[in-house]
DNA sequence: TCCAAATAGGATCGGTATGTCCACTATAAA
DNA sequence: TTTATAGTGGACATACCGATCCTATTTGGA
C-alpha cells in the first residue's frame, strides 16, 4: 500500500487525544483507551516519538508522557520522521536500490517535485490543526500558553 | 518505505528487458537473466502482469511470455495496478482506515490532489518512454508497427 | 502415444511490521 | 527503606511480502 504506516496513524490518534493545549503528562493506558490504539502497543510508537524529540517521558510512580513543545509547533512531518526513521520518503518512486548510478528511471524527475511537495505540506500540518479538525473546529489554532513551565509539576490523572 | 513495491520494480526490470518494440514471445528464464529479477520470483510477477492484462502467457512446449500490446500503450499505471492491486493509492494518506465516516484528517484535501497528480504522471509515463531513457535516448519512442499479427508465429528464443 | 519444455500454482522459509506479554528499572510517596 | 507504579526493553506470536523449491498442467513435436 502506498501510504504511510499504521504505526503512524496510531501515533496521530494518541496525539490528538493529548489534547495538546497543554502539556500535562498522560498515563500511557489512558491514551491507548482514550484513542483506540491497542494498549500493548502504544508504548513501543510512544518511545519512537520520544527518541524523535516529540514527547518527553518520565518514569517511575506519578510519571507519564507529555508533549515536549506545544501542539503548535509539532508537524506532521516530525511526527513522521520519528515513527518511520528520518529518510522515509526515498529518492525514487520505485524506492531506494531502483535508481542506482547508472539506471534513471523516467519518474525521477516527477517524483523529486512529488517528494518535496509532501514533505512541505506534512511541515506545514501541525499537531493543533489536526485536533483542531477532530474537534470540528474549522478557525484553526486558538493561542496556547508556552509548555514546558506551564505543568512542570502538574499531573492530570489522579 | 513510502514507495511503490520492490516488485513493481522487478517488473519494470524485467519488462524493459522485452524490449518492446515488437511482441516476440520471451522465455520466463531469459527475462531473469537479462533484468536480473530472481528467476524463481519472477513467474510470479508475471502471472499479476499477466491477469492484469499487460502481458500474454502461452504455456507448454514453444511457449512464452509477450506484451499484450505495444510498449507505447503500456503505461506505469497499468504495471503499478496490476501488480499491487487496483487500489493502490489509498484514499487517505494515513491509510485506508484512518479517515472513516468521522474522522476527517487534514491531509485528506491535500492528499487528494497529490494522489490524482500521480496518478497522472504514472499514466502519462509509457513502457516505450522507460525502454527510451533505459537505453539513454532522449527522443522518446521511435514508432513501432502493430503487434498483435506481427509476431503471431514469431518465437525469439531458438 | 509419449516425451520434452514451457507456465501455473501450492508449500515453505526468512525478514519486517505489527501486536502481546513479562521482567526490569526508575521514581516518588508512604 | 519499603513499596507502588510509571515507562523500558526483550522474547515471542502473527501477518504479509519477498523468495525458493517442487509438483501439476499444458502444449507441440518425435
Amino acid at each position: 500500500m502506498f501510504s504511510l504506516s499504521q504505526s503512524v496513524g496510531y501515533a496521530l490518534r494518541a496525539l490528538v487525544c493529548m489534547e495538546g493545549q497543554d502539556c500535562r503528562t498522560h498515563y500511557t493506558r489512558d491514551i491507548a483507551a482514550c484513542s483506540g490504539v491497542p494498549a500493548a502497543y502504544l508504548p513501543k510508537v510512544f518511545k519512537k516519538l520520544a527518541d524523535g524529540g516529540v514527547l518527553e517521558a518520565k518514569r517511575g510512580r506519578t510519571g507519564g508522557t507529555r508533549l515536549s513543545r506545544p501542539a503548535e509547533a509539532v508537524s506532521l512531518l516530525d511526527i513522521a520522521e520519528a515513527v518511520e526513521g528520518k529518510d522515509f520518503l526515498p529518492d525514487c518512486l520505485l524506492g531506494d536500490g531502483f535508481c542506482d548510478g547508472s539506471r534513471q528511471c523516467p519518474c525521477r524527475s516527477f517524483w523529486q517535485a512529488e517528494r518535496e511537495r509532501i514533505r512541505s505540506e506534512l511541515k506545514r500540518i501541525s499537531l493543533a490543526g489536526l485536533i483542531a479538525a477532530e474537534r470540528g473546529d474549522q478557525g484553526g489554532s486558538e493561542s496556547t500558553g508556552t509548555c514546558r513551565e506551564a505543568n512542570a509539576k502538574t499531573i492530570s490523572n489522579p
